[in-house]
DNA sequence: GCCATATTTCAATATTTTTATAATTATCAA
DNA sequence: TTGATAATTATAAAAATATTGAAATATGGC
């Protein structure tokens, strides 16, 4: 995946309603849910919903298929490979203390000394 | 990683300026650079780029540090592999083909009889 | 204290994104 | 063809975000 594409992506998935559309479609599996229902369970109105869904499609992230007069909605999971990929690769070139360990499945801590200051995790808005 | 800090994450790294940030810093590793250099190399105003670092902080994304009159900014691991951690374990609940494979070094593809459609993957815009 | 440097903060403007409403397209059934 | 259902598209208003230049803050040397 290009970067170009996996800003699209990190774009695509920054709002709250497409980040829970995308899970959402994810859980469901690769037959994904009609607009329609998705919409009920997002609790977001149809219109506002195909906006987002025009969105996640344009990224990539998702793939459309008409059934009959509905339209079913399902995670591209190649897709999500290439941007789940291009974050550990490319992002963390070099750097395999990043996502080496999570590759190898433990998470591992830079070593202290090499840490310049705390991050805000307290931050309230 | 919760999903509201995924979400800060995700919108934090989605323009463009700010992956590149990002991505500058991670590649710097852990002892960063000034505010002055990452502007100059990203050929961003200082001000404009001190808004983006700002929200990469807030976010989590990035601590700063002063030394002396300058403030170096350096990638934080720990959130990055947070993040990550959240896209494949929470994001990927259940469906192990999402990044399963990644973790095992592998990239295989979900059965063409599970694809519903293709993605729009020529969009220009 | 005064001046220069490095960066941030502020206020105003410009741009982009999101939302809502109404109109349009596509499908099915008679 | 007509009528009903499911979803999209178009348009404009509203909200959020980004950019700029000037002023403010923090630091170091004299």
């Amino acid at each position: 995946m290009e970067s170009t594409a996996a800003i699209r992506c990190l774009g695509a998935l920054a709002p709250a309603t497409r980040l829970d559309a995308c899970r959402l479609l994810v859980r469901e599996g690769p037959h994904g849910l009609p607009a329609g229902v998705l919409a009920e369970r997002l609790g977001v109105q149809p219109a506002t919903l195909s906006f987002h869904l025009a969105q996640l499609e344009r990224a990539g992230l998702l793939v459309s298929q008409r059934r009959s007069r509905q339209i079913l909605y399902a995670a591209d999971f190649e897709a999500m490979r290439g941007l789940l990929g291009f974050l550990l690769e490319d992002c963390c070139h070099g750097r395999p203390e990043v996502c080496g360990n999570l590759l190898s499945g433990t998470m591992g801590e830079v070593p202290e000394a090499e840490r310049v200051s705390e991050p805000d995790k307290a931050s309230s808005g």
